[in-house]
DNA sequence: TTTCGTGCAAAGGTTTTGCACCGCA
DNA sequence: TGCGGTGCAAAACCTTTGCACGAAA
């Protein structure tokens, strides 16, 4: 499915409930699926967007943002960095995200395989609770990192 | 193992990286260890501690929880809702923190089984990650929950 | 006209930082 | 004296909100 079919599979999920889909909404829709490997802040979007449609509003960006969240386009990320982060919902991958985060580099690696539905059985037998979504993340460090340095690039600090 | 000697342990791990336990640090601590089983905001914190110590202020607050962090004292959670939210880390549970994440209650359970360790394994092995934590969130509602109500506490609108 | 969406600026809330001060080695 | 730690206030930061305007039904 190319770029123009999954937008035009988002304005039918907007008009359905009675949203539109402007000018604003589908660059940033565009420059979602144009970065569908990364996870964007409001502002690392904004920016972005910014490039296509200058006179575009930050609290536009959010307020987009917020309702494609709402509507489960995409999704609202925390890595604990201070700023949330969005990624598109990928096809087959509806509600699974999983992610290594590794403390000496500071980018996030996905892993897409759903080695978790096992689990969400388990929970919901076990807990009576009905799992809509899952996150997980491990946190950790890439070998290959550990060799090239024993310094954390963020906190400049020694790692153990 | 009671709060006195956790708390004593505590002191060695501040010692030995050259870090003091003040009064404010001891109790603050103490409130942590009084409230295991919360996930406590900075906000949450300093008003619990305030009540022992009422001179403290809420920089020294966030201060405490940033050092306690770094040393791996406590965990450093969110959850989406804007606020970072503090747990001690507990003795056998070393670095295990897996959530429910109701959308009716607002509360989170904490489930302390270790079903992740088998993950852990193979993500060092496929991917070669060495994991030194993780978090899992489950997001979903309980059934109970579903048949109180149809409305979320949260937000106030109709959830499927 | 009515409604929805927008840009801008202001406000809100959380967290961090600058600075003077204090206690202790 | 030197240094780590503190309280207070200000700043920084991300995000939300109020409001007037504009476009489309």
């Amino acid at each position: 499915m190319d770029i123009v079919e999954q937008i035009d599979k988002i304005n039918r999920q907007l008009t359905v409930n009675g949203y539109k889909l402007t000018p604003q909404r589908e660059i940033t829709l565009k420059v979602l699926l144009e970065n569908e490997r990364d996870h964007l802040s409001a502002e690392d979007v904004f920016m972005l967007v910014r490039q296509k449609f200058p006179e575009i509003g930050l609290a536009t960006v959010y307020r987009t943002l917020e309702l494609l969240a709402e509507l489960n386009i995409v999704q609202k990320m925390n890595f604990g960095d201070g700023v949330a982060r969005f990624d598109l919902r990928q096809e087959g991958h509806d509600h699974m995200h999983h992610h290594l985060v590794c403390r000496l580099r500071l980018e996030k690696e996905k892993i897409q395989d759903d080695w978790l539905l096992e689990l969400e059985q388990r929970v919901a037998n076990e807990y009576g609770f009905k799992v809509t979504d899952h996150r997980l993340d491990f946190m950790g460090v890439y070998q290959t990192c550990k060799n090239d340095s024993k310094t954390c690039k963020r906190t400049g600090k020694a790692v153990s």
